[in-house]
DNA sequence: TTGCATTAGCGAATTCGTTCGCTATAATCA
DNA sequence: TGATTATAGCGAACGAATTCGCTAATGCAA
C-alpha cells in the first residue's frame, strides 16, 4: 500500500526513476542492466529498491504482465519541479530568481537556449 | 580534523547553513532556537550536529570567544551552485534550460527578475 | 566557596536508505 | 517430466544521518 506522500525521492530512486524516464516501461532485467552498470549492484537490489518505490507510490507496474513492467509515476517536469521547489526553499528561501543564475552560471546555456528563455520571459509578462 | 571533501551537505545541515546565512555568525543558542521551532529537536542535537558540520568544514567557529561563535564556511551561492549543478544531473541528465524553465515556472518572477535575467542573457552572448 | 545555570561534548540508541543472501515461484527446454 | 534458468520476494545486515541522555567544564551570583 502507497504512503501517503513521498517526501523525496532518494538518492537511488532518482537514478531509477532517470532510467525508467529514459527507457520508459521497463521489465526489472532492464532497469537492472543499467543499473548495475552505472553501480554494480545486484540483481536482488534492483528488485528490493523497485518494491520500495512501488510502496511509496513512485512507481506502478503491470503484474499482469510477465514479467512485470515498472512504469514512473512521476514525469521528468514533475519530479523537477518539486526538487527544484525545494532547493529554492532550502537555499534561497522563495527566490526563484537567484536559482536562475545560478542554473545560467553553471552551465553554459546554448544561443538556442538563451531564445527560449527570452521567449518564456515575453510569455510570462504577457500574462501578467 | 576536517575530511577531504564534503559530498553533499545533509537534510539538517541544510537546514543549519540556511540559519547562518540568515543570521550571520551565530553561538549555538542562536542556532539551537531557529531549529527547535522548526523542528522541535534538542540542545544536544544542535551541538551535535555542529560538531559533525565542523568535522566536515562545513562550518568553523571561534573557539576564543565566549560562547564559541559558528559560521557557515561555504556561501549561500557557493552551495547553491554544488546543489544546481547536481539536481541538473540528477533529473535533466545536464540540461541547463529545462531546470531554468523549471525554476521560472515554478514561482512567478517579477518584472524586475525578469530583467535581470535578460540582462545575464545579453552579457552571456556578449562574452561567447 | 558553594550552588545554580549555561555551554560543550561523548557515546549509545534510533531511524532510514541501501545492499544482498537465500528461498520460492514461474517459465523454458532437453 | 525433471532439470535448468529467470523472476519475485523476504528478512537480516550494514552504514550513514539524526537524536538525545548524561557528564564535564565554565561562568556567575549569593
Amino acid at each position: 500500500m502507497p504512503r501517503r506522500s513521498s517526501p523525496q525521492p532518494t538518492e537511488v530512486e532518482m537514478q531509477i526513476l532517470g532510467i525508467l524516464w529514459e527507457l520508459g516501461p521497463s521489465p526489472v532485467r532492464e532497469i537492472h542492466r543499467r543499473l548495475e552498470e552505472a553501480k554494480g549492484t545486484s540483481y536482488s537490489t534492483t528488485v528490493k529498491m523497485l518494491a520500495v518505490m512501488l510502496d511509496k507510490g513512485l512507481v506502478t507496474r503491470d503484474e499482469d504482465a510477465q514479467p512485470h513492467i515498472y512504469k514512473a509515476a512521476l514525469t521528468r517536469d514533475g519530479a523537477g519541479k518539486r526538487l527544484v521547489r525545494d532547493l529554492i526553499d532550502k537555499v534561497y528561501k522563495g527566490s526563484a530568481h537567484s536559482l536562475v543564475l545560478q542554473a545560467l552560471s553553471t552551465k553554459r546555456a546554448t544561443q538556442e537556449e538563451r531564445d527560449e528563455i527570452r521567449r518564456l520571459l515575453d510569455r510570462m509578462e504577457g500574462k501578467s
